[in-house]
DNA sequence: AACGTTTTGACAGTAGCTGACACTGATGAC
DNA sequence: GTCATCAGTGTCAGCTACTGTCAAAACGTT
């Protein structure tokens, strides 16, 4: 039973995963708006019912990696030690970036989704939305961390420290998305969030 | 001829904000999604389509307050004195919200709207588009500003530092439309953006 | 009253997305 | 080996947001 529910999963995974490179494929070619999710369906051979079957939406099927990303976020934040400032443990979990970064094949596909998410308005908008859920997860986790420590946090400048590093993280790759060459993007990081950080932790 | 054109804006306005305010009863009763662009042209009493021809998408109806408010941010920032650090340049563009959030009904809207945006993943999302947008916009002033002054600016630090104030900006507004009395707004905010401002402001 | 411009409604069509239902193919029980 | 089961799939029908087109209506100008 528990076999047959694994094998299952692993099956689901890896249709899941050749939609999205096909998507993917077709994004690039054609762009998001212009590619349509029928045309998705028969490239990959399923039907559209399928598709949606495994990606709620068409914006989910260009954003799974983010969604993947997201995950590996939150699990880095809580390995970080308790006692840690948050702007800190928030960049070393930006660090999942920087590494994906210095691999040649993912920088150039991680380029390459956010160069397809600036050109479409309501891709652009999905992915802030699944950003700021993101955000909202981390806060919990950070809210959670501060109450361990026994201290009372202040929920609304936590959620603008979060926000802050954020935009600190969007800044910089905006701009490594846009470099024809590769940047040390933990150099430049760096230098964003120290420019930035919060009084408080300074 | 320059006339009829007035006149003919001053319509344009009027059924604009006239659906505008449809729009907005609707959704507070039923939700955003739950609302069709048909229930809404019909209680306005026009067709579908031209209901479509007054807003881009039943997103734009609900969100015209804020496509408002980011004009009125703009003229703020380009007011502010070029010497002025863009931290406190960007406090003082939020008077904007905490001004309104001082008379009561304005207060109360503004509260209703925060908390559809909240209610629905679509609308956030078309929310958090037009956010970027407006960093986007500010972000140019500043960078025209800076050019002004003949400093160098670093793109990505300055698109960060926006992007801190308004995570300040949203924690601090989300907190008061979840809060059931009136706070004082404009305290929080010296508050949340205090303990927040970037080193290179100290 | 006649004219030209603008606005509107009606209609048809596309695309994203969902529910319902029937079919198929693999799995486990007997 | 047969049968019941059940997840995965395709088909179909339908809803809603949104767009192009075109003819009719509304409106200011002359």
């Amino acid at each position: 039973m528990a076999d047959a529910n694994e094998l299952r999963e692993v099956s689901r995974r890896a249709v899941r995963a050749r939609i999205g490179e096909v998507a993917a494929r077709l994004f690039a070619e054609r762009g998001f708006d212009a590619t349509t999710v029928d045309e998705i369906a028969d490239a990959v051979g399923m039907s559209q019912r399928t598709f949606f079957r495994y990606f709620a939406s068409k914006e989910d099927a260009a954003l799974d990696d983010f969604a993947r990303e997201s995950d590996d976020f939150l699990h880095r934040l809580t390995a970080r030690p308790a006692d840690e400032p948050e702007w800190d443990s928030l960049r070393r979990v930006f660090d999942a970036v920087v590494e994906r970064h210095a691999d040649g094949e993912l920088r150039r596909r991680s380029q390459l989704a956010h160069r397809l998410i600036k050109s479409s308005p309501t891709l652009l908008a999905a992915y802030l939305e699944r950003a700021d859920r993101l955000q909202q997860r981390l806060l919990e986790a950070l809210l959670a961390r501060a109450a361990e420590n026994g201290e009372e946090a202040d929920e609304a400048v936590l959620r603008a420290v979060i926000g802050a590093a954020f935009a600190c993280l969007q800044a910089t790759v905006s701009r490594a998305a846009s470099a024809p060459e590769a940047t040390d993007l933990g150099a430049r990081l760096d230098a964003v969030m120290a420019a930035v950080r919060p009084a408080r932790y300074a």
